[in-house]
DNA sequence: CAGGATTTTGCAACAGGTTGCAAAAATCCG
DNA sequence: CGGATTTTTGCAACCTGTTGCAAAATCCTG
């Protein structure tokens, strides 16, 4: 049924080679077979079967986007992101949905029967390891919106997240809050403990040190039971620096639940800015991650990876800034 | 590098053919061939090339996702239940944006080009000739979240928009509402025209003619600007329909923004059901579509369209719901 | 226009599997 | 236990393209 290599072939009146050769760049054929080539495959509606040719080429175009992170509308966000910068690069994403499960080894002997040329794991909360499981098997890969100091050697992109933590204390501190604390994602995230350091260390030098509470996972409900139960359990807290603005908002409204006005009775500043962050509703002051360049680089990444495999895995910090809005009191 | 058939083969004292048989279910293989083969794949760690297979079988296991509702978080949940079913049927999604241009052509022959299994439309804006051209090339597709009563004859599985609109018309009647708007998605949309329809008749059974408007994209921004207009043009408007939750979401910001309470000074209904408007700050009275259903019922179709192809195109339409939030006043 | 250099072309082998067919092996049954 | 059945197995062809190689065609140059 489907149109072959053959039929245009014959169609055409010359080789399988000389088909394939014409849709195969920088190959030899002469203009006039080119032409009569182009001409019987347009006439036939022909398609070049990527499988097959992958088979030879080894080259699928094919990427495997691995994420487990439904529940977070900023991901929204970052799939757009991907998808279209994947689709310019001529790459096709597989999409994968860990929220289930964690096992890496599945989705590697999944992506492996696909002959995926790379793989993108864009993810706050799957551990560094997982990413390495790929870079082990020989198939580059990229780690994008997750890090942590002691990642093991793969690509990878994502904000400073210590930095971020500093960045949050130093903007607290500023406001003249004393009484502070952070609300994490997922204690078990690689991005949460670095983000947690970066803030201690910096209000440490204030002789501050935090209240510490983690939300069990990066989703409204989750922040909203994580605040509920902090301003039970440290009532005396002044403001919050939340690990994602998700879980922010979630906060934001288990406070509200219990009469604690915001920004007047209680100070919140979240993570990512998400647009909705920017919502007349919301008003979340919030740290900025640079989304798009984060998605750039790691699509850059995966290319170079591509292109040659032996470079060698890179790293990309990306700088993030404070986005000012409403949950903060102003500045004394 | 990779493990091979032959390799295996050569490993467990056998022909390819057992291999590949061993990996085929419902093939013949004696228990002891398929007892050394499984040994010798396990200790080569072989993974049969869905790929190289797919050249004989025609199967691939790929299916294309196809949507252009990127900004719209209510999407984040659609694709979550999608890659989860998907995977659960032992498919695979390649996903595509769509957001960027509309040629349903340039979709298909890449899709083509992957000799995808199936073809899953999700979006409402979408004509419904664009799931068509898929059709048209033997393709199984299946057009879910986008409906109208003219569609040309490709699987489709949605809730039934004028239904929607007539129970959306009969709850603001209900609430004593008698100046009523919509307020819906692009014009263009599909399902737009038939939500309209049917809030019209239902209307016009108690002698009312809806204020009509229409947002520009399913976006908060969209939703903000146009029911700003929308207020202005129709400042006597008493409650309004929208055709979506995040553009009633962007509708009810703009109209806090120019004074108006909700309910009490204006009612707003949405649709979807999107879990952010159950939280505690959106807090929307709307309409909701049974996603879970509609996709697991589009998984449903593409299966059987792929297991036969003869499979007639079918639809499915799902009842929606009325979901009492807190954007509506209470029934007089 | 001859002769050499260069480009273009087709053949055939190959990528990693599947499958129809016939031979080989195992099983059944009287 | 021998012959008829049934099951298992391997061979070889095939799926759709790619590519090294040598032959054929074209182009240059003197």
């Amino acid at each position: 049924m489907p149109i072959t290599l053959q039929d245009v072939a014959a169609r055409a009146g010359v080789s399988k080679s000389a088909v394939s050769r014409t849709f195969t760049p920088g190959a030899s054929v002469s203009a006039k077979t080119r032409a009569k080539v182009e001409a019987a495959a347009r006439e036939l509606g022909y398609t070049p079967n990527v499988l097959a040719s992958s088979l030879t080429t080894g080259r699928t175009a094919l990427v495997g986007l691995i994420s487990n992170n439904f529940t977070n509308p900023y991901f929204l966000e970052i799939f757009d992101l991907f998808t279209r910068a994947l689709q310019e690069a001529e790459l096709r994403p597989l999409l994968i949905n860990l929220s289930a499960e964690e096992d890496a080894s599945r989705s590697l002997s999944m992506l492996r029967q696909y002959n995926v040329d790379g793989v993108i794991v864009a993810s706050s909360t799957l551990p560094p390891e997982f990413a390495k499981v790929f870079h082990d098997a020989g198939i580059p890969v990229v780690h994008a919106f997750g890090w942590s100091s002691d990642t093991p050697e793969t690509g990878r992109v994502s904000i400073d997240n210590t930095e971020a933590g500093h960045l949050a204390a130093v903007t607290l501190i500023e406001r003249g809050y004393r009484q502070v604390g952070f609300l994490g994602g997922p204690q078990s995230a690689a991005t949460t403990s670095d983000r947690l350091d970066g803030f201690r260390v910096e209000l440490a030098t204030h002789g501050i040190a935090p209240e510490i509470q983690f939300a069990t996972a990066y989703s409204y409900d989750a922040g909203r039971v994580a605040m509920a139960r902090a301003l039970e359990s440290a009532p005396t807290v002044e403001a919050w620096f939340c690990g994602d603005d998700v879980i922010a908002i979630g906060a934001m409204d288990a406070a509200r639940a219990l009469g604690r006005a915001i920004p007047q009775d209680l100070g919140l500043i979240g993570l990512n800015d998400m647009r909705m962050a920017g919502w007349d509703r919301v008003g979340l002051t919030t740290i900025r991650q640079p989304a798009p360049q984060i998605v750039a680089a790691s699509v850059d990444l995966i290319r170079k990876g591509i292109a040659d495999p032996a470079t060698p895995p890179q790293r990309v910090l990306l700088p993030c800034t404070l986005v000012e809005r409403g949950t903060l009191r102003a500045r004394p």
